[in-house]
DNA sequence: CTTATTTGCACAATCGATGGTGCAAAGACT
DNA sequence: AGTCTTTGCACCATCGATTGTGCAAATAAG
């Protein structure tokens, strides 16, 4: 570590050295300069001195007086995660285009940690705060409010303020019928072949679950309850479930439909468990979608959520003084078994730095 | 949205409400109130309002004042990514449990834009920077420097301040010979059979080069300099360099290493151009771990790195007054194909919410 | 040469929390 | 009762940037 002594420059030691007011200094450095019509020359003198001395306005002293931050809050579950780690990273680029800061945290999908985590963010100043995830997005919604903050839910929707999340429904029914479709005709699959893993009592999981049910209906012309294990959003949870279905089936179901990504890392500590099992008869269908995963050895087929159409769409509606607090959907991606597709960081250049050291 | 016209409460009001003065109501709220001498009853009393008027804080303030904001920062390459999702998740709980705040921002392996996002933590006046794997961190180091900012390296050392990464030489010796080691005797690798991809001229590449070379060297008597193929990383430069060797040869070589995960990606990139390949004589040894690739239907040998434990020592050096700019080694784990390790997310708790809506 | 206008900028209050200082009132002591 | 402590708290400057206001000097108009 190192810190030396060294202070950063004010507004008001680059109006000693230009000998004009701190007022003029300021305004020069924050654009507002012609609307108080300080002289071209001043002006320059003193853009000259900030660049010399690396002047940089202190944000906690403009927020505090102008009682905003440029900040802007993503309040995610986890980070650890692809998809809102993706999220994540698709939130800086749009926040970093407007100038602000992004300030992402997570919350655990603790009801409790979400609304504290949002009162240390609002304790921050932060201008806007997208709650994204979020066990109780009304209960986050509470917080803001009663801080006149503005708030928009991403992925899990509220009913106080507007919500952009995923098509669950229409996603849940595209990965399902393609998880039947893909047994052959002569060796089709039964009602009680389908099994769907994972997922609470969230919006998310019970649409993903109605899709899944009413298609399971349709084609397979049965749709039994004991079909839906929905164990939550850990891995080891998951991974208890299928071996409890193992024990007392002898065998997985041959399709599965599994509610994301984690729960599909549950799948994968099972099979590590089973390490002479081939489990050629099955078809898995993942919520989520990772590349590694789209190419293991059986049949994966994955949706990917339009996290870059998402998090747009977010922005678009914050910014609406008065939008009612309807649910936006934006639809998600079906994504056949051995498939790579390209994220956000493929717009990144990769740049190589040549350096002197080795 | 929603942005309702609710103001938060200050000390001033407080201090109206307690019928005492500000500093008395600031000194019984950030518990400095007993060097004040202030009398328990009023304490109290200023306590029992803050509660009701949900009063915290407004950091901007008591940042300005005290030249701290409690925030710490983290510079990252990208989010998008297991190995840095997991440092962000991990560097989250430590600053959390340290009642700061994380803010966690990326800078896409640019040198500049590094610079320019340190700036800009630097303007919000955060208490330290934690640079992960910058492509210039003595160029964060300059800005760093001069704002009066501690600061640390993580993952690429840098040269004017202590540095925690992994043992990068001794993993990739690890993993070399693990490769080598999964090929039967019978069948045995030759020197040219074995080639690494990804990377570039950074200190990680280098010294994981280094270790595959001298492993190479030792166990295979000979290490040609072709076999070297460091394409940067990004998953289509490495796509476009396993098709070229593919295109050259016919195949791809029996053992790969390859160097980070998103390289890796361009591996399936590479496969799913050829879905009639079959890559049976396939050895990977992957220098990330991902619990997905490491159940592909090829070997996969991964090696993960001790997040954990270089976050932890990161914290342990920040805090030295003086520390000398050397670098700690943390030491990364070898994970043999088809292993589910856990992660930081198994820590946490998978509540349900019983909710009224649906 | 005056009066009106415009130009160019300085002054000072403000945002909310902090912490040094000062000073009454209450209590201790002679 | 008079002096000395201690207790309990108020007052005020401060952090750095922003912004409304005021006022000279320069310029234009008559």
């Amino acid at each position: 570590m190192a810190n030396s002594g060294k202070k950063k420059a004010t507004i008001y030691d680059l109006s000693v050295l230009s000998g004009s007011s701190p007022s003029t200094v300021s305004a020069v450095l924050n654009g507002t300069w012609r609307k108080r019509r300080i002289k071209e020359s001043t002006a320059e003198l003193i853009r000259s001195l900030a660049e010399t001395h690396q002047y940089t306005a202190n944000r906690q002293a403009r927020g505090l007086r102008s009682s905003r931050s440029g900040l802007v809050g993503l309040l995610l579950p986890v980070h650890d995660n692809r998809y809102f780690s993706s999220l994540a990273q698709t939130f800086e680029a749009h926040v970093r285009s407007k100038g602000q800061c992004p300030i992402v945290v997570s919350a655990s999908r603790d009801p409790e940690e979400e609304r504290k985590t949002a009162e240390t963010l609002i304790s921050y100043s932060i201008d806007e705060l997208f709650i994204c995830g979020a066990t109780d997005p009304d209960g986050v919604h509470e917080v803001c409010e009663a801080a006149g903050l503005k708030h928009i839910n991403i992925d899990l929707p509220g009913t106080k303020v507007p919500s952009v999340i995923s098509d669950n429904f229409e996603g849940g029914r595209l990965l399902t019928e393609a998880i039947i479709r893909h047994f052959p005709a002569d060796r089709p699959l039964q009602p009680t072949d389908l099994y769907l893993f994972g997922g609470r009592n969230d919006h998310a999981s019970h649409e993903r679950i109605r899709g899944f049910r009413a298609v399971k209906k349709a084609m397979l012309g049965d749709d039994p309850d004991e079909c839906i294990q929905p164990t939550g959003y850990a891995a080891n949870n998951a991974r208890k479930a299928f071996e409890a279905f193992y024990t007392r089936h002898g065998k997985l179901p041959r399709g599965l439909f599994v509610n994301s990504s984690i729960n599909f890392e549950g799948l994968l500590r099972f099979m590590a468990e089973h390490p002479h099992d081939n489990f050629t008869d099955l078809v898995v269908g993942c919520y989520d979608y990772d590349p590694f995963a789209s190419f293991l050895p059986f049949p994966v087929i994955m949706i990917r959520q339009n996290v870059e159409g998402m998090i747009a769409k977010a922005f678009e509606v914050i910014e609406q003084p008065r939008a009612a607090p309807r649910i936006h959907l934006v639809e998600p991606e079906l994504v056949p078994p051995r498939t790579a597709l390209t994220g956000p960081l493929d717009a990144l250049k990769d740049i190589d730095l040549p350096r002197g050291k080795s």
